[in-house]
DNA sequence: AAGTCGGGGCA
DNA sequence: TGCCCAGACTT
C-alpha cells in the first residue's frame, strides 16, 4: 500500500497528496517511498514544512534529483500556509509554484475528487493505446488529451475521480507497461483500438532524441586534520541549484585545466561517470589530506547531504585513502 | 516547440 | 546502452 494513499473510507490528506505528487514527478514510486516517509516524519504538517529552514529541506531532498522541485516545495508550502490551506480548485492549485497541469489535476482528483483526468506518462500511454493515437509526441498530445477526457466520462470516473485516476496509474504501471503490455488480461482490452490494430505495444510514438554529449571536469576532495571535507554551495538556480558540492573545474566538452584549490599531495582517485538528462559527465576526483581547509570552503561531515553525483565523488575520493 | 533539469532501474 | 519514470519551467 502506498503510504500517501488514504486508508479505506477516509479522505486523503491534501498535504500528503501534494508532497507525494511533487516527489513523483519523473521519479519512480520505489525511489519516492523512503523520502516521503522521512519528510512526513520531520514535517508532519505543511505548516511544519513551511517553517523549516531552506537548508534543512534541501538536505532532506538531497539525492532525489530535480532540485528545483525542492525549492518550489518550500515556496509552495509557505504560500499554502499563508492562504490558510490548499486550494480546492484546479486553477488555484495550478497557480502554486511547482504545480503544473498534471500535478494540479492529480491533486484535484485525488484530494478533492474534482472531475478531471491527470495525464502523466502512464495515462498518456494508456490513452494513446486505447485511442490508437499514432501521431508522435509531443504533437500527439492534444489527441491523447481528448482520449483521456473521454475516459473521464466513464461511470467509474464520474463516481470517484480520485480512485479512477489512481487506477489508471496502476494500470499503466502494471498491465499497460511500456514494452510488453499484458493485453490479454487487460480490463480495457475490448475497448482498446490500439490492441485491435495490433499496435498497442508500439504506442505512444515519440520523436527521436538528440544524442547525449559528454562533458569533462575535475573535483577536489580535501580532508582536514579533523576528518572533515571541504564543500562549497552551488548557485541557487540551474543544475543542482542550491546544493553543496566538491570544489572543482567547470564541466566542458574537453577536460579543462585543473588548478587545485591549494598546494597539497594530490592523488588521482579515479573518474566518476554520471548521466544527466541532457549530457554525460566524466568527473575526475583528486584527493588530498591537509592540516586546514583553504578559505572559501565549508567544513562538512563526510556523510553530509549531497546530490548523488557528489556523493559518488566523495565515496571514490575517500575510498583511495584506506 | 525545444531546451533545461537527477537519478535509478530494467530489458 | 537506451528508455522510462504520478513533469515543471524557461526561452
Amino acid at each position: 500500500m502506498l503510504p500517501w494513499r488514504a486508508t479505506d473510507g477516509g479522505r486523503p490528506d491534501p498535504y500528503h497528496v501534494w508532497l507525494s505528487e511533487i516527489m513523483l514527478q519523473q521519479t519512480v514510486v520505489a525511489t519516492v517511498i523512503p523520502y516521503f516517509g522521512r519528510f512526513i516524519e520531520r514535517y508532519p504538517t505543511v505548516a511544519d514544512l513551511a517553517a523549516a529552514p531552506d537548508d534543512d529541506v534541501l538536505g532532506l531532498w538531497a539525492g532525489l534529483g530535480y532540485y528545483a522541485r525542492a525549492r518550489n516545495l518550500i515556496a509552495c508550502a509557505r504560500a499554502v500556509v499563508a492562504a490558510g490551506g490548499f486550494p480546492a480548485t484546479i486553477d488555484g492549485l495550478r497557480a502554486l509554484p511547482g504545480i503544473g497541469a498534471y500535478t494540479a489535476a492529480a491533486i484535484g482528483a485525488i484530494a478533492f475528487d474534482l472531475p478531471v483526468v491527470p495525464i502523466d506518462g502512464n495515462v498518456e500511454r494508456v490513452a494513446a493505446r486505447i485511442g490508437a493515437v499514432t501521431t508522435a509526441l509531443p504533437a500527439g498530445k492534444a489527441e491523447i488529451a481528448r482520449v483521456a477526457a473521454w475516459l473521464g466520462e466513464h461511470a467509474a470516473a464520474r463516481a470517484a475521480p480520485g480512485d479512477f485516476a489512481q487506477a489508471l496509474f496502476d494500470l499503466g504501471a502494471s498491465l499497460c507497461a511500456p514494452r510488453s503490455p499484458s493485453c490479454l488480461v487487460c480490463p480495457w482490452r475490448g475497448d482498446c483500438a490500439g490492441h485491435a490494430a495490433g499496435i498497442a505495444a508500439t504506442l505512444p510514438r515519440k520523436a527521436a532524441r538528440a544524442p547525449r554529449p559528454v562533458r569533462f571536469g575535475t573535483v577536489f576532495l580535501l580532508r582536514d586534520a579533523d576528518g572533515a571535507i571541504g564543500l562549497r554551495r552551488r548557485p541557487p538556480k540551474g543544475l543542482l541549484g542550491g546544493m553543496m558540492e566538491l570544489p572543482g573545474t567547470v564541466w566542458e566538452a574537453a577536460m579543462p585545466d585543473a588548478p587545485p584549490p591549494m598546494r597539497a599531495a594530490w592523488r588521482d582517485a579515479g573518474v566518476v561517470v554520471h548521466v544527466f538528462t541532457h549530457f554525460e559527465l566524466r568527473l575526475r576526483v583528486m584527493a588530498a589530506e591537509v592540516a586546514a581547509l583553504p578559505e572559501g570552503l565549508v567544513a562538512a561531515a563526510v556523510d553530509a547531504p549531497l546530490p548523488s553525483l557528489m556523493r559518488k565523488a566523495v565515496s571514490m575520493g575517500l575510498g583511495g585513502l584506506d
